[in-house]
DNA sequence: GATATTATGTTGTATATACACTAAAGAGGT
DNA sequence: ACCTCTTTAGTGTATATACAACATAATATC
């Protein structure tokens, strides 16, 4: 083997599908893809946030939070407890949202654990440290 | 450090889009993106193609392609030379677009190599191999 | 207080992705 | 030739993602 000749972007592009797939089928029973997992744990631990703070925690663009959040919404997993005539945003989990949450973490908790064994401990801490390594290109060195 | 509390899925998705953006901006000259480069470069290696063998070689689902190829054949890059009244396809690559495909390349290896770099011998290979072992998770043990 | 600037959220457009379904072409068996 | 089963491509729907543009609310500046 002489050189890495697969694309390293389309690799990982894979590779986020995959998992994102298994993930996907662990949270199956709960309802909720891992995204939307995601999104409801940051917005936990946020409390509440609008708009344009979840997103950040994200580290997702506004609008496609806006898009994201659309059927958790329709769902009333989340709300908006802003004031009418606001534009500031309240964003918060309802009661069902909570709920729904505390099941999802356990089989995400299964799904983790499994992809971890999988891995093995020496295998994830390089993988974890590349993928920061990955984060820190293009800009956004602010945070942390 | 006791565990590893961030979600691994999320984390992989994040790199992802992170590179993909680093890849898209390199390939920007072009104006084309990497997964739209990894099309084209896979169709140029098999030559000719069907719907179906280019989106099993891609691993994507055949309507992913559908929606995918699309551009490329809107904008001349792909052309299929079936005859008409046929089914399958005989997709491939236009002269534009092997013209537009050799410039990429060039392109491409830049990005790829400044990745390389950045990474590090080291971590780039346990990387691709925590991403290749995340891609037997879940079924296709097929190939290779 | 009026105006200029910024923050905030949404919409339009485009790509990326998959599952379920449909339509139609091909292949085989009788 | 006719019927069946499979292959092949495309559509509908849904999520995921970002950029550009916009409208309006909030804030700062004068």
């Amino acid at each position: 083997m002489t050189k890495q000749e697969k694309c390293i972007c389309i690799q990982l592009r894979g590779a986020a599908r995959t998992l994102t797939s298994y993930y996907n089928a662990m949270l199956g029973p709960v309802g909720i893809t891992i995204n939307q997992y995601s999104l409801l744990h940051h917005l936990q631990e946020l409390g509440t946030a609008n708009m344009s703070a979840l997103a950040e925690e994200l580290r997702l663009d506004r609008s496609t939070l806006a898009r994201n959040i659309k059927p958790l919404i329709a769902a009333e997993l989340v709300c908006d407890s802003a004031i009418s005539g606001t534009r500031n945003k309240q964003l918060q989990l309802t009661e069902i949202g909570e709920q729904r949450l505390l099941h999802a973490k356990k089989l995400w908790k299964k799904a983790q654990l499994c992809i971890e064994e999988q891995l093995g401990e020496k295998r994830l801490k390089s993988l974890i440290k590349a993928l920061a390594k990955i984060e820190t290109i293009g800009g956004h060195t602010d945070d942390l």
